[in-house]
DNA sequence: CGTGTAATATTGAGCGCGCAAGCAATCGTA
DNA sequence: TACGATTGCTTGCGCGCTCAATATTACACG
């Protein structure tokens, strides 16, 4: 079936409508970035990016904790999602597990001395990276231009 | 170990570099809005984001197919993940293998007659559903801009 | 007081994908 | 023609994540 050579495209008749082609850019810019940035934290420090962006969020939090389900909205995971990131890092001590005295319920992440010690240790180098691949290519008025935008797509906000 | 409180966030004492605010709000409008469609494209129509894209791909290219590893490329994924990736679309009949006959090496990924069909059943709601997302709260001129900055960020131009 | 409902967190199953390794075919060079 | 290097593709393994189900605690309301 369908061995024949159809010479024109079919379904490209229509322009393609803006808001797609913003959708399609932002997926393969997302998959390249992730996959450079993701493979140079993780050979050189261990870390994914979300183990990273969890460390910076806990740092930038009220006495470095935070309720796990508030930091779950901050990475954008799921509960669970966020349960297995955390373990990973309970595992080799830079975040702990703290219990709250008034609600039994919750578990806070706690961003231990050793937490917070890594994450000097990497920000440096990785916001660095960061900077150059987006530098790279962008002007300052672009990158400005990309905070504002993406700040308006669902979930940008942060 | 660090169990009293901080008062005052101990990292974030320079301001942070605009590139980072880019790469960060890049992250998460990318779970948001990848988590939303993916969710309604699986329940109504049961393909993935890239199995959508693959098919999408497909259907502009000449006869529609593709070498894997161009699709990789296009896709931004790896040779192994699109062979994964393809393996699903040929299980249920919307892409077929086939051969080169100057290139042993190379196996084409072909649409199918049933996999055009589904697109063309698919990409309507879809596309519907990627504008909904991006126009509820860009305007036009921000969606143009979207697309010509994240055109320019590695894996963007596309 | 209970009792139903909601919120928090975890667990098991499964999926998508990358990495490293491996195989087969092709190309370049002598 | 022979042989090393390269290219295209797949496979085994592992990781990160989601979904559905479950346990536990909190709260609202009769």
């Amino acid at each position: 079936m369908s061995t024949q050579l159809t010479p024109t495209p079919t379904l490209t008749s229509a322009e393609i409508p803006p808001a797609v082609r913003a959708w399609t850019r932002l997926l393969r810019a997302h998959a390249t970035t992730t996959r450079l940035l993701n493979a140079e934290l993780q050979a050189r420090h261990g870390l994914t990016i979300n183990d990273y962006e969890a460390l910076q969020i806990l740092s930038c939090a009220d006495g470095h904790r935070m309720k796990r389900v508030d930091l779950a909205r901050r990475l954008v995971l799921t509960p669970s999602g966020v349960t297995r990131l955390l373990a990973g890092l309970e595992r080799v001590g830079l975040v702990e597990r703290t219990a709250c005295p008034i609600d039994l319920r919750v578990a806070y992440a706690q961003l231990t001395d050793a937490g917070l010690a890594k994450l000097r240790e990497v920000s440096c180098g990785h916001e660095g990276s960061v900077r150059a691949v987006f530098e790279k290519h962008l002007s300052p008025e672009e990158i400005e231009q990309l905070v504002d935008v993406l700040g308006k797509v669902p979930g940008g906000e942060d």
